[in-house]
Formats: structure tokens, C-alpha cells, sequence
DNA sequence: GAACAAGATGTTTTT
DNA sequence: CATCTTGTTC
């Protein structure tokens, strides 16, 4: 038989020689799942399975290129093209364009970001002059979003008469219309949000039997991984174009759902077996990745859980090194414990960067750590975040091109009508918009017939929108021709796009126009990637629609070795030897949003529990005292999550060398302030450390401290300076008359001080950098 | 209408 | 602390 099937265990192998009917797979964490689903393809197509015919989703582009390629080892590049794999998104976003005209929308829909639909229903609110302090346009966003997953679309609210007295009772009966508002404007401007994506294309297979039974005869064989975080439009999918040949093969772990909150339903996996006739059930327990220390406590953690399958994961590897927990005194010593931390495992163990990840639940936590990481120069890549693409510079290019592929879409067109400046002010915008609804037209052909309208506008203003129009529409025309990267570079520069930039000669400004640079290189690599392969042509459009659609850890930068920052979700799938999962406090993982009820709660856990099964050799759990959090110094206390690891796995410690790992004071110069009393604290091991919470009154006391703000000011500051040293609350008493300036005073500012006196040059403290003048 | 500054406000996770 | 809103000035 076939030499890679011998690569398998025998629970792995069976699922993938079991070739046609409904299947599930129960697969634990590190259980080799993309492996089974990987040689079921080849294994299908082995048996004469048509690519053609196979449609594989998967839960990142990036994880559905990878798979693509082994399978193109052992079946060949030729025939691997042909499969369909991709995330949910980008598979329907392509079926959609094919079938867009079914639907009313233009092939070249733009596909709205969530960026987009937020502005577009904050400006929706301000048009219907609701109050937006009760209409958040974030709320209304994410309401809206859970409907369109749920298939409620407007019509389906307006019948449901208990959806629309939840949205009365909590104060906003107007809900239903701002849903329609935002749906017309969407379809007016050609443009479907993330959601439209999954719920059109319910849509297109519900209401054209003959496209349903188009795309059924053609994926006769579907797989679908991460199948716990499918909600339900996305169920709904799979179950329509499964039905009429019922080969459908899911892969999925019950531990591992971490996406209710955008409307993942966990019982899509739970009630499988309900859903298709002769499910066979296979399960993968042995776990290939991590030593049995870190198995056993993501074993302890996820018991707690009264929700889930039952199921044993187990490992044949090394008990390996205990989980090391570990407290700081803030987010910047984290910060510094982890790169010394890293420094030393890799010089040790000698190691590449590439070997460790760090984890944190929210992204602004990756701030402190790059700062530590960037002072030891230890390269470093943070996935998500503010990525590449996000970049207001990067935005703005991509919005013109979006533009002039669809000259309705709304969101671009407001975007860069008047960037750079031409003179086109808000009081023009808002009488466009006002005729654009008038006459259901988009702003941009409101424009083009600006002479047949009665606008109050000046000629100069006249003007000015006709140069716009006239621009953007010479651009299309040239995209008509020209590849993608001639027009976007036509577009910088004509646009003065560059030239704007290029005022600013800051360090930033400069950055600005490296970063058009390099997408203006991506873009070109865009083209010449695309043309080698064979279904498509490299077109602008598809450009954007990859860029709409790319998932953070799609974006390569090439096989650097760096160190990985990234959430916990982003996490889910990868594995790294080293793990430092940072930031285990109470409020902020568990998230302080998701305590409220039992099942969020459990969904955190879940998500502690992929944290920890990312580690293949070592984990480290590190949490903080006290914390900077919307810019203010806030205590923390040790995440539950910590207490429910059983301890047999843990080793809890406090650095001996503090020095190594944060700056203390020299306690040389204040002298009586006694040395010992910092850097005597020894590692305990076994036993948790007591959480020390800085009292009320000290905290009150640092605060009052901490400046209120500007750069800098002076403060005579003469007798006594509270400072936080270890983890207590020190007085520290200067000489007599001694004048302090406090300079650059922010919330996460490393303070020091300079003595000018000589003595000590530095002094690291955390609140205001204090200069003696006297 | 532009440009800047001060003030308010909101913060989980992502396609 | 970052973003958006509002206010002021030219």
C-alpha cells in the first residue's frame, strides 16, 4: 500500500481509509489531525477521486497551502491544484463572485472589513439621529453580526417578535431598522461584511436548487477541520452541500472551541451524530507533541469543564520538565523574565528563536514584551494586532484600489475623497449622501451626474468632485489593461498619495513610505505568484479580495527565525518547544468579560488549555502584581486558571537573581534602605506563592505620585518619594532640599533617575523619571 | 474648510 | 493608551 499510510497510527489510519459516508473525528490536542486529514485526500485521490471534486475547509489559508503541498508530493502538483481548500470564507467568497449576478450583486463585490461595517452603521445611527450613547455602534455591530450568523436576516427579525422585544428592552426598539438601513447600504454599494460571505451563500444555495445541486454533484467528498468553532450559517453550509452524497468527514476537538463569540456553536460537533445517518466516530487520543507534564495539567485543567466529551488524552513521550509558574511585579518585569528567559534557553539549549512563542489573551499585552525583547535584540514577529495591512498608510492605497474596482464602494470612496486634501469638506460630503439615499445611487454616481442635480455646492467645489471622479475613473480604464502592480504604483503616485507622505520627514513619515514600498512589492509579487498558477489571473481584484480575506498567520515573512508573539486564538494550531503563556491574572485571563456565566467561563478554560498544548517541550505561566492597564496602574491577582493545574506538574518559583530580570534600586545611595530586603527571596517550590496586593492606602499613595499628565514639569518633590520596590511600598527620603524634576511622565514610561551628583546614573522606577536639580 | 488641540470614551478573542 | 469627537482658530 501506499508508503505514507505506514506514517500512521491505527486510530489515525482508519478515518482516512474509510472512504465514503459520514464521519467524525475526535481529535485531541496534538493528535496528528491535519496529518489524517491530509492523507484522506491523498488517499482519495489515490483512489481515483477527482480533485475536482473534493472540498476541504480549513480554519486558516496558511494551514490549507501547507496541506496542499504534502498532498502535491505524494499525488503531484497537477492534480493538488485543482483541490478546493481554503477557509470557509475565501471558498465561498470565490463560489460567490461566480454566482454573484443571481444574487443582484456586482461579481467585483467589495468585501467590507469590520472596520467598514462599524463606520457604516456609526453613520447609519447619526443619519437617523439616534442618540449613539445608547446606539453603540459596536454593540448594533456585533447584534447584527450575530443575527446574519444565526440567518436571521431582516425580514426574519421583523417576524420574530421576541428578537425585537429583546432589543426594546434594552432600549433599542430601532434595532430592526438600523439592521435594514445597514443591508440596503451594503447592497447599494456592492459590498458584503465577513458574515454576507457565509449568509449569501445560504442564501444562493437555499433560494437556486439547480446551483445547489451544481456545487453537491461537484463536492463529493468534503472535509471540514476545526469543526467546533463552525457556527451556524457555516453548519447550515456544510449540511446543504453535503446532503445528496453524505461524504462528509469532520475533524474537531470539543476541548479546543474558543469561538462562541462569533457564534461558533459548539454543538455542531457535539450533535454530529444526529445530523447524518451511519456516522462513524473515530478518536485520536495519543497526543505526538508534548511531554506528559504538559499533557497531565491540560489534562487537570480541562476536567473542570462539566461540558465536553469524554475522551483520554495520553502521551508515549518524556515526563519532560515541570510547568514553571512564576510571578513579577508588573507587565514590564514580565516582559524582561520572559526575554531572559528565552535568552538563556536558547544559549542553553541552544536553540533558535523560532523555538519560542509567547502567548498572551489580549493583544495589547504584546506591548511590554516586545519592549523587553527588542532591549535583549531578540528578533521577534507579532502576528495580529495592528497588522501589515491595517496600517492606515497601507489602507489608504488599498481603499483607491478598492475604489476603482467598485466605484460604489461607499466606505472606500468617503475614505479617500479628501485625502490627500482637496477641499472636498464635510458639508459637501454630507449633501452627496443626502441626494445619494434620496435616489437610492451611490455618492460616486451622484457625482457623475452632479449637473442634473439642484446641490447647493459652488462650482469650485463642482470642480473638484469632477477631477476626482474623472481620476478614479481613469483608473479603471487603466486596470482594464494594466496588471496590478502598474495601477497601484499609478495610483500613489497620481493620487499624491507620496507626495503627502513625503511632507513628513519624521522617522515615522519615512516608515510610512518604506511600508507603500514594500506592499507595492507585495503586490508585485501578487502578480508573478499568480500567473504560475493555472485558475487564476492575478488580477487586482483578487489581490484585494487576498488581502481582505488573509488570516494573520497567513501573511509569510519568509523563514526568519524569530520568536512568536501572538494571542492564544491565533496559537490554535501551531506548536512551538517553548510556551510562555503571560499575563495568568484574574479579569484578564479569564477575561473579565467572560465570567459572567458558566459556559463563557468554561470557553476561557478552553482556551487556557489550547495555551498549554501548544508546548511541546517546556510551559511557563507567568502572572503580575500589578499591571498597566488603560494606561493606570492596576493590582492583580493570580488567575484561578493557575490553582486549577494539579500541582504535581508545577513548579512555582521566584527568581533568585532578580537583578537579572528587574531593575532594582541601588540601595548604595539611600543608606538606610536595607538590600537584603529585595533579593532575598528564595524560589519556593510546591507551594503557591501568597498573592501580595500592595494595600489600598499605598496604592492611593503611588498614585497621587504619578503626575497627571504632560511631558514634563517640575515638582519639588523635598521630602520623602514613594516607590514601589519588590513587591512593597518604599519611602525613600532625599537630602534636604533637593529638587526633583519629573520628565516624561506616562503611564508605562520607565521612570529614572539621574543623579547628576554622581553616585548613581540610573535608578529605574515605574512612575515619573525624576531628574535632582539642587 | 483645514489643522490642531484638548477632552471624552472605551477596551477580549477574529474571518 | 489609542481613537474618536468636539472646539478653536485662521
Amino acid at each position: 500500500m501506499e508508503s505514507y499510510l505506514a506514517e500512521l497510527n491505527d486510530a489515525q489510519r482508519a478515518p482516512v481509509l474509510q472512504k465514503d459516508g459520514a464521519m467524525i473525528v475526535i481529535a485531541g490536542a496534538g493528535s496528528g489531525k491535519t496529518r489524517v486529514l491530509t492523507y484522506r485526500i491523498a488517499y482519495l485521490m489515490s483512489l481515483g477521486v477527482d480533485a475536482f471534486n473534493i472540498l476541504s475547509l480549513t480554519f486558516t489559508n496558511k494551514a490549507a497551502r501547507e496541506m496542499k503541498k504534502r498532498i502535491a508530493q505524494i499525488v503531484g502538483n497537477s492534480e493538488a491544484k485543482n483541490l478546493w481548500m481554503g477557509t470557509f470564507h475565501s471558498i465561498f467568497a470565490k463560489m460567490l463572485r461566480m454566482e454573484a449576478d443571481k444574487l443582484g450583486y456586482p461579481s467585483n463585490f467589495t468585501i467590507y472589513d469590520t472596520q467598514d461595517s462599524q463606520r457604516l452603521i456609526s453613520t447609519i445611527i447619526k443619519e437617523m439621529g439616534l442618540d449613539k450613547d445608547v446606539y453603540k455602534y459596536k454593540q448594533v455591530y456585533s447584534r447584527i453580526s450575530s443575527y446574519k450568523n444565526s440567518l436571521i436576516t431582516v425580514k426574519a427579525y421583523f417576524q420574530n417578535a421576541e428578537l425585537m422585544e429583546a432589543d426594546a428592552m434594552s432600549k433599542k426598539p430601532r434595532l430592526g431598522e438600523i439592521y435594514k438601513n445597514y443591508v440596503d447600504r451594503c447592497f447599494k454599494a456592492g459590498a458584503m461584511d465577513f458574515d454576507d460571505l457565509l449568509l449569501k451563500t445560504n442564501e444562493l444555495l437555499n433560494r437556486f436548487p439547480e446551483v445547489l445541486q451544481k456545487y453537491q454533484n461537484r463536492f463529493r467528498y468534503i472535509l471540514v477541520d476545526e469543526y467546533q468553532d463552525t457556527n451556524h450559517s457555516q453548519y447550515l453550509i456544510v449540511k446543504a452541500l453535503s446532503d445528496k452524497f453524505q461524504n462528509i468527514c469532520v475533524v474537531g476537538d470539543d476541548a479546543q472551541s474558543i469561538y462562541a463569540f462569533r457564534g461558533a456553536n459548539i454543538n455542531n460537533i457535539l450533535n454530529f451524530q444526529k445530523d447524518y445517518d451511519n456516522v462513524q466516530m473515530y478518536r485520536l487520543e495519543q497526543n505526538y507533541r508534548s511531554t506528559k507534564n504538559i499533557v497531565n495539567a491540560a489534562n487537570s485543567i480541562i476536567d473542570k469543564n462539566k461540558t465536553k466529551l469524554e475522551k483520554v488524552v495520553w502521551t508515549a513521550n518524556d515526563d519532560g520538565p515541570k510547568i514553571i509558574v512564576n510571578r513579577l511585579l508588573t507587565d514590564g518585569d514580565e516582559g524582561r523574565y520572559v526575554a531572559s528567559s528565552i535568552f538563556e534557553n536558547r544559549m542553553q539549549q541552544q536553540l533558535s528563536n523560532g523555538d519560542f512563542a509567547i502567548l498572551y489573551r489580549t493583544n495589547a499585552q504584546s506591548r511590554a514584551m516586545e519592549d523587553a525583547l527588542r532591549k535583549r535584540d531578540i528578533p521577534y514577529r507579532i502576528y495580529g494586532g495592528l497588522s501589515f495591512y491595517q496600517r492606515k498608510e497601507i489602507k489608504d492605497v488599498l481603499y483607491y484600489l478598492r475604489l476603482l474596482i467598485n466605484q460604489n464602494d461607499e466606505e472606500a470612496l468617503k475614505r479617500v475623497i479628501n485625502y490627500p486634501a482637496r477641499g472636498i469638506g464635510q458639508t459637501t460630503i454630507d449633501k452627496l449622501t443626502i441626494t445619494a439615499n434620496q435616489y437610492g445611487k451611490s455618492i460616486f454616481e451622484v457625482i457623475e451626474h452632479l449637473d442634473h442635480l439642484d446641490l447647493k455646492i459652488n462650482s469650485g467645489t463642482r470642480a473638484k468632485l469632477t477631477n476626482f471622479v474623472n481620476m478614479i475613473k481613469s483608473f479603471t480604464i487603466l486596470s482594464e489593461n494594466a496588471d496590478a502592480f502598474t495601477v497601484a504604483d499609478t495610483v500613489a503616485k497620481k493620487t499624491g498619495l507620496i507626495q503627502e507622505l513625503k511632507k513628513d520627514s519624521t522617522p515615522e513619515g519615512v516608515a510610512r513610505i518604506e511600508n507603500i514600498e514594500e506592499l507595492m512589492n507585495g503586490i508585485r509579487d501578487f502578480v508573478e505568484g499568480q500567473k504560475e498558477l493555472a485558475d487564476t489571473t492575478g488580477s487586482l481584484a483578487e489581490f484585494l479580495e487576498d488581502v481582505a480575506l488573509a488570516t494573520d498567520s497567513d501573511k509569510d515573512t519568509g523563514d526568519e527565525d524569530r520568536v512568536a508573539l501572538m494571542t492564544i486564538h491565533l496559537a490554535k494550531g501551531l506548536e512551538f518547544p517553548y510556551v510562555y503563556i503571560v499575563g495568568m491574572e484574574e479579569d484578564l485571563f479569564p477575561s473579565g468579560m467572560s465570567m459572567n456565566t458558566r459556559s463563557e467561563l468554561e470557553e476561557e478554560r478552553r482556551l487556557f488549555y489550547v495555551a498549554l498544548t501548544r508546548a511541546e517541550k517546556q510551559a511557563y505561566l507567568t502572572y503580575t502584581q500589578s499591571r498597566y492597564r488603560w494606561g493606570k496602574l492596576v493590582d492583580a491577582e493570580p488567575s484561578r486558571f493557575i490553582e486549577e493545574i494539579d500541582t504535581q506538574y508545577m513548579d512555582y518559583m521566584i527568581p533568585q537573581d532578580d537583578y537579572k530580570y528587574k531593575p532594582l534600586i541601588d540601595a548604595d545611595i539611600f543608606g538606610e534602605v536595607d538590600k537584603s530586603k529585595y533579593r532575598q527571596t528564595k524560589p519556593s517550590r510546591g507551594t503557591p506563592p501568597p498573592a501580595h496586593k500592595p494595600s489600598e492606602e499605598q496604592l492611593r499613595k503611588l498614585r497621587k505620585l504619578r503626575p497627571a499628565s504632560g511631558a514634563s514639569e517640575t515638582a519639588s518633590i523635598k521630602d520623602t518619594v514613594a516607590l514601589m520596590v519588590g513587591n512593597k511600598v518604599e519611602h525613600i527620603r532625599f537630602g534636604k532640599g533637593e529638587v526633583i524634576q519629573i520628565e516624561g511622565v506616562g503611564q508605562d514610561k520607565k521612570a529614572e533617575i539621574n543623579f547628576e551628583n554622581g553616585g548613581l546614573k540610573k535608578l529605574l522606577l515605574r512612575f515619573a523619571k525624576l531628574k535632582v536639580l539642587s
